[in-house]
DNA sequence: GCAGCGGCTTGACACGCCACAATCCAGCCA
DNA sequence: TGGCTGGATTGTGGCGTGTCAAGCCGCTGC
């Protein structure tokens, strides 16, 4: 077994935060023409990431954040033992990285699930950057803020919620995340396999598969291995908010 | 039932970060003399929140960060059909509010678990002075994103440990972060009912309660309702890293 | 003192999820 | 085409927690 690392694919060509068509979910949220250039000189270089592939490990170096600009990945945290965790599943917009800022260290792994790309964003840089430019400061703030809030979620479900509830706040969840991208509401297909779901929702590949069968003899859903079809929202939702007690 | 507000007990004499002996824990850290100077002309009131009172709720509008000077704190996340989920635990020296920067409305309840202050932080102002103190900048971003790596930490646990194991964890979280305040490594009073407990590991107040009796059968712990001895710290910590498996 | 109350402990039992294993399915490559 | 591989599904049995209930402990206030 090789372990050489595979080339890092940098474009160093400009990629403009300006003229990008997620700049309504990403980091230059509520910042003028004019921020978003300074924006851009900072965030200078993309990053290919292959499916499979970390864009970063747990121990590393931290340097920089990224933003994903195509494609989807996971994060997870290994205890000393072995286990890991899934923490999160990232898509189009949403920022990886947050997490080594407290030590300068990455504490997750990052993975991408489909072939990939991010933008790079020098850390210090953007630092320095949001000292000067208070919209870009206050819309970082905003990202973590929310970031926190999105985990106070996520452990609401992992402490009180039971294998359906939690399958069927997932499912909501992506595709609510999915449909502020364009996507459609009602279809889609999953990135990440039975055990990555399981990881991330505390429960067992087998009981994640099963609430998939369940759901699909209830009406809920069509499930063809990794495609899903969402026919009844309206009963996820109610699970979720405890009808089924 | 009377509904009527304890009137907000607000001490507007000057509270000095500068001379504070949290300093090394709290905001402060890093900073030198002359920048805690302005701190302090930012953080100038005190707060007195009795026991079993809350410091904020979830909805009420975001204005401040608050500082635990003396005291200690539950926070807790509910869901629609009124189940709740308590996120953490905080001590002297930590921040709380961080929940609300995102969508500037809290999103949990922050209540006292015992008699407590906490030094109020217009957060604003905090950004404003973060623009110009880099130092204060750095560290105010440190704190958010280790708060960021708790609560990965916290998934970890509710979504891959077992009973044991998760009540070990946070015994030796616990005293970890007494030790770190001046305490006695082995000896603590919980401020906190075993249904909090339980609410925060995610069982059952019973279940916790078994688990103690069990730890003091095993003889790592003597347990004496909220007194409790650790006897032996390293038998906890290797029940966390899957020792019974 | 005693009653009343909230919090804690303990037991018996039920059930949901896990562990393990067999099988199936789709995609890939020779 | 057929074999291979990784992932998904489904079945069975058992363990760990949850549920329900009874009782205990240690306060507080009359």
């Amino acid at each position: 077994m090789t372990t050489a690392l595979p080339p890092l694919r940098l474009e160093p060509f400009k990629v403009a935060c300006s003229s990008c068509n997620l700049r309504e979910l990403c980091l230059p949220v509520g910042m003028s023409t004019d921020q978003m250039l300074k924006l851009d000189s900072l965030v200078a270089t993309r990053r290919t990431v292959s499916r499979g592939d970390t864009l970063f490990r747990s121990g590393e170096d931290f340097q920089s954040l990224y933003a994903v600009r195509t494609g989807f990945f996971k994060t997870c945290v290994a205890s000393e033992d072995g286990r890991d965790q899934v923490t999160g599943f990232q898509m189009a917009g949403e920022l990886l990285g947050l997490d080594g800022i407290g030590t300068e260290r990455h504490t997750c792994d990052a993975v991408a699930l489909e072939d990939s790309q991010v933008c790079v964003i020098p850390f210090h840089q953007l630092e320095d950057l949001s000292r000067e430019v208070s919209d870009l400061q206050r819309q970082f703030h905003r990202i973590m803020s929310r970031e926190i809030v999105r985990d106070h979620g996520v452990m609401l479900l992992l402490g009180s919620m039971r294998a359906e509830e939690r399958l069927a706040a997932f499912l909501l969840n992506l595709t609510q995340r999915l449909q502020s991208r364009g996507f459609s509401a009602s279809e889609l297909i999953l990135r990440m396999t039975r055990e990555e779901i399981g990881s991330y929702l505390g429960l067992k590949l087998e009981t994640v598969s099963r609430t998939f069968s369940k759901f699909q003899d209830d009406g809920f859903l069509e499930v063809k291995q990794r495609q899903i079809r969402i026919l009844n929202q309206d009963g996820l939702q109610r699970l979720v908010n405890g009808a089924s007690c």
